[in-house]
DNA sequence: AGCACGCCGACT
DNA sequence: GTCGGCGTGCTC
């Protein structure tokens, strides 16, 4: 690299533009591909990526072209491998190269997620039951004879607590005896750290990490012994999937259906996605695992295209907990009479009970009963939620808050007011109800402070409080001996979403929290309360019936066209101008129109389904199509015609696989 | 994304 | 008369 031939590089930035810039290099500097430059671009200085270097003049008159102010590495911080993922990344996701090689290693820019998760270390090495016996020995078949052309794919399928960490382990460890090195993806915030441990216990030095709670020097430092071979096995979420590991052999996806995998900043990647992508490339076997499969998972099991290894049983040999719904439809307030009797029995027997509210989305509304007005937030298009210790109505979106109008803005009725349950009016209710119990609550209210979460938690387990309240925060940290009764308060929260997920979403998370209900507690009981007792989601989720759910859920996908039988891409239009803003989606509609491939089709242009946010109007088109090559081609051809003709102060976002569509 | 240039309203 | 609003255009 230190050739005097090296005179130009090629760098991109971490901006949203998406073509690469020609420096000069003329002074011996250690120019190479993969490390950062400090560069003059327009009037400011900025941190480029070199993403190539070459020997020839550029087709650019000479006096354009600046000379490099500094490298900034020593040694390069992305192999070719990253450089070439991130160039694929860019063309995927319709993003830049730069914002692609930035996302790779995020620096620190905020003290990271808390990790609470402290499920029992499984680090010690187990005796494996016959079924996890037979699910390693038949990945570990898969993994020794890899087809070319194709990614490899294979999918431990299992009710929490049947064992699928130690499978993985196992797999893990047969990789690194062959030579090869390994990347264990988990979900964000809960199980980095446990997991963490448990392979440090295991593998040692050999062990790396990389995730949101290191400051960008500790990550690069992780980041740079990974690429040195230092580490063979590195953990993390869903940006350890870059971590640039020598002779890649094998890719964990722990609970493969958590939404964290899809990042939900540009570039919305999502890390499966990225996977897979790696894992053809090397040669490397892809294994998920999850008791809630994602229903694109599903589907390619169901195709065979990945290899699915069933656990069935419960290691400690603990049972299901008994679940039963129960309607809302007649109750006064939150809780149920079978709820307030089983909390009041679980007190008797000294045991805790859980509450848990998933409170996003919820009809948490301020309603006029004479004239159906509603209280919205004047900026965003959703309604306002009531926080009775600060007495105000408070956006959840923009954080607008203003005063509870005694009376119906609209037509001066008294009978106004808000409707619905937060966790600060259970807490209330249940206060009322039992005013011998002690109660606790963890929200995003209560542990806004770093830690405090942990502190409520401890205070729990300690055996400090009788009952523990609280949004989904608490639903991935479940593990409590003393508890015994979990309460869904409002499962229906979510199936209203106007997104062809919410049902899948729903099914998923009670299956979740009853599974890890029963896991450690003999005898314990789940009650979900609803006012759709009927509803195929809940009910199969109440039976634990995946196959049941997916049964029914597939067959709507199918007959409404949605993924996983067609794929997305989402362009959404952002502006201050709300005239601009159609303006804009109506050409990308007519664009999309005019270069939409046969068997695709053009959802919107529609107002998204929070129509404002911040003060920005945002609007949408979908495409939807089931080859996506060619609904990807019309995509960037779309993209890049607009380009040409862009409107200023509008800001249009691309989302491939779209996963949360609000 | 920034950052500057540029052309119209209310302030010392 | 100027300070400053944010619309528009460019960055090797």
């Amino acid at each position: 690299m230190t050739d005097e031939t090296c005179f130009y590089l090629d760098i991109v930035f971490d901006t949203p533009l998406k073509q690469s810039y020609t420096y000069r290099n003329d002074e011996k500097r250690e120019a190479a591909l993969g490390k950062r430059a400090m560069v003059p671009f327009g009037r400011r200085e900025l941190m480029g990526y070199i993403i190539a270097v070459r020997p020839g003049a550029p087709d650019l008159p000479a006096e354009k072209i600046k000379a490099v102010r500094r490298v900034i590495d020593k040694e390069p911080v992305f192999n070719e491998e990253n450089v070439q993922l991130a160039r694929w990344m860019a063309d995927f996701y319709l993003c830049g190269a730069g914002e692609a090689l930035a996302a790779m290693i995020p620096g620190g820019r905020r003290a990271g997620a808390v990790s609470f998760d402290d499920r029992e270390p499984e680090g010690d090495i187990h005796e494996l039951s016959r079924e996890q016996q037979d699910a390693f020995l038949g990945i570990k078949n898969l993994a020794s004879s890899i087809k070319k052309n194709s990614v490899t794919m294979a999918y431990l399928y299992g009710i929490t607590g049947s064992g699928k960490t130690e499978v993985f382990l196992r797999a893990a460890d047969a990789v690194l005896q062959a030579g090869k090195s390994v990347i264990y993806l988990v979900p964000e915030i809960s199980l980095t750290h446990q997991i963490v441990e448990i392979i440090r216990r295991r593998f040692g030095a050999n062990a790396s990490t990389l995730h949101s709670g290191m400051t960008a020097g500790e990550r690069l430092g992780e980041w740079m012994k990974i690429r040195g071979g230092g580490s063979r096995i590195v953990t993390g979420p869903r940006s350890a999937v870059f971590a640039p590991v020598q002779h890649l052999g094998l890719v964990i996806i722990d609970e493969e259906h958590d939404a964290s995998y899809k990042s939900g900043h540009t570039p919305r990647y999502h890390a499966r996605q990225l996977a897979m992508r790696r894992c053809a490339e090397h040669n490397a076997l892809l294994l998920m695992g999850s008791a809630t499969p994602s229903a694109e998972a599903w589907k390619l099991m169901g195709e065979g295209r990945i290899k699915r290894y069933n656990l069935t049983r419960r290691l400690s040999g603990g049972t299901l907990p008994e679940i039963s719904i129960v309607s809302l439809a007649n109750t006064e307030g939150c809780l149920s009479r079978e709820l307030k009797e089983e909390i009041r029995k679980t007190a008797l027997a000294g045991r805790q009970s859980i509450l848990f509210l998933n409170r996003r989305g919820f009809s948490y509304f301020y309603h006029c009963r004479d004239c159906g007005y509603e209280l919205n937030c004047k900026r965003c298009s959703v309604s306002l939620t009531y926080h009775k210790s600060a007495g105000r109505a408070v956006c959840h979106y923009c954080g607008y808050q203003t005063n509870v109008p005694p009376a119906c803005p609209q037509c001066g009725s008294l009978s106004a007011g808000f409707a619905g349950f937060g966790t600060e009016f259970i807490e209330e209710e249940v206060a009322r109800t039992f005013p011998d119990l002690r109660v606790l609550r963890a929200d995003a209210d209560t542990t806004t402070r770093k830690g405090s979460l942990e502190a409520i938690l401890a205070q729990f387990r300690a055996g400090n409080a009788d009952i523990l309240l609280g949004t989904q925060m608490v639903a991935k940290g479940l593990n409590f001996p003393g508890v015994q009764l979990v309460g869904v308060v409002f499962a229906d929260t979510g199936l209203h979403l106007p997104d062809f997920r919410a049902a899948e979403r729903t099914f998923s998370l009670i299956v979740q929290v009853a599974g890890r209900a029963g896991r450690y507690f003999p005898g314990s009981k789940v009650i979900v309360q609803t006012l759709r007792p009927r509803d195929p989601a809940i009910r199969e989720a109440c039976a634990i019936n995946v196959e049941g759910f997916f049964e029914s859920e597939l067959c709507q996908r199918r007959s409404a066209n949605f993924p996983p039988y067609t794929r997305l891409i989402r362009f959404t239009v952002r502006s201050k101008n709300e005239v601009k803003a159609g303006r804009v989606v109506e050409r990308l509609a007519a664009l999309a129109r005019g270069c939409m491939p046969a068997g695709a089709d053009l959802l919107g242009p529609a107002e998204c389904p929070v129509g404002v946010q911040n003060g920005n109007y945002r609007r949408q088109i979908l495409l939807r199509g089931s080859d996506m090559g060619a609904l990807h081609r019309a995509a960037a051809a779309l993209l890049a015609a607009y380009e040409k003709e862009k409107v200023s102060a509008v800001y249009v976002e691309s989302d491939v696989d779209p996963v949360n569509l609000l």
